[in-house]
DNA sequence: TGTACATCAGTGAACGCGCGTTCACTGATGTAC
DNA sequence: TGTACATCAGTGAACGCGCGTTCACTGATGTAC
């Protein structure tokens, strides 16, 4: 069944943001493709006509969504107190509960380190997100470094108020790096 | 073939120090039964002598890594500059090598959040770190909120640390977040 | 414009593999006489 | 002290299952004539 000239683009597209999604959600490991093309409509055979492998697709879906989430972070840094902001919508109760539509940091660097060769989106990703922060410090002299610490404390916090059952414990540690993150930033600036 | 009193206790014990090592290092769904009792001498099938399944064994597991930290960070908490010690300890380049020996959260944390019904170690290692490092400031007026931005920026950037490839950019994380830390304690003292 | 053909995205059965788990068994040693 | 028996930690084949991957195929649509 021959399609029109963009379907198969599109379908290459779906299969991306649908693994982008379970992969932050539920792990790579997690992940069965063939769940994955049913939850598409398709069939699972069908998968290796859009990606060589598996680790094909990881690497596509981790660029996916590394780069939609640049463009969620932007929006925050469009605000008139961007780092406020940043801070705000990264240690909110919605990003703690949409890990499929957040930070892929927080639920899936661990399982990266841990596979045989990890993929450099990491790396950049990393080194990116740190140039980024710096930017919003307005290149205050020691930046460098408190984009280190913040980013750190972002991951941190998210990931353990993610981890942690007890909802009163959970909005505690968001709460707390919050405040702190918006008062260090306050102090450097 | 039976064997002496305490016989069954020891090879218990071997199992989970092997499998609480292998759960940190490689996570808990790559880690097979079958490759772990053979890397003791034992064939898997005996493993269900000593656990009801492999939730079991995780629970256990986890347990007893989480009491084995415990005693490490005694040993930093009991030296002339506790927090620093403590600091310089977790962000040292042998944590960030060593998962199998290190601390839990870094590692599992996002893992067991994924998983259907999380153990409650997770809550209890966290209130306990915090209580611990909150203790360690000597109960200063904010050590409570000072104690979770610490805790996320330690395990924030053991985890960003072990996620990079770049050597340089690894090391960077360490530093900058290791010397911040002590800053910040000294601060709060 | 109408027909024959080529294309190729998607189908679905099949593959080998390792997983967690079960179970009938073995056989060295502690215990009872 | 010597012998018969009971125990039970550990053995290893087998189970069903879902995984990633392969492949011969289908059939609607674009293209050529």
């Amino acid at each position: 069944m021959r399609y029109s000239a963009d379907h198969k683009a599109q379908t290459h597209d779906r299969i991306v943001k649908e693994a982008a999604a379970r992969f932050r959600r539920d792990g790579i490991a997690a992940t069965g493709l063939q769940p994955l093309m049913k939850a598409l409509g398709l069939t699972h055979g069908g998968f290796y006509a859009h990606f060589k492998s598996k680790d094909d697709l990881v690497e596509t879906a981790l660029l996916s969504a590394t780069e939609e989430l640049t463009q969620v972070c932007e929006k925050a840094f469009a605000n008139p107190q961007p780092l406020h902001s940043f801070i705000d919508t990264y240690l909110s109760p919605t990003h703690r509960d949409s890990p499929e539509r957040g930070c892929p940091l927080p639920t899936m660097a661990a399982e990266l380190g841990q596979r045989g060769q990890p993929s450099p989106i990491t790396d950049q990703g990393v080194e990116d997100r740190l140039a980024r922060l710096a930017a919003a410090l307005h290149n205050a002299p020691n930046a460098d470094e408190q984009s280190v610490v913040m980013l750190s404390t972002l991951v941190g916090a998210l990931l353990l108020s993610r981890s942690v059952q007890d909802p009163q414990l959970s909005l505690r540690i968001l709460d707390t790096a919050r405040k702190a993150l918006k008062q260090q930033a306050d102090d450097v600036l």
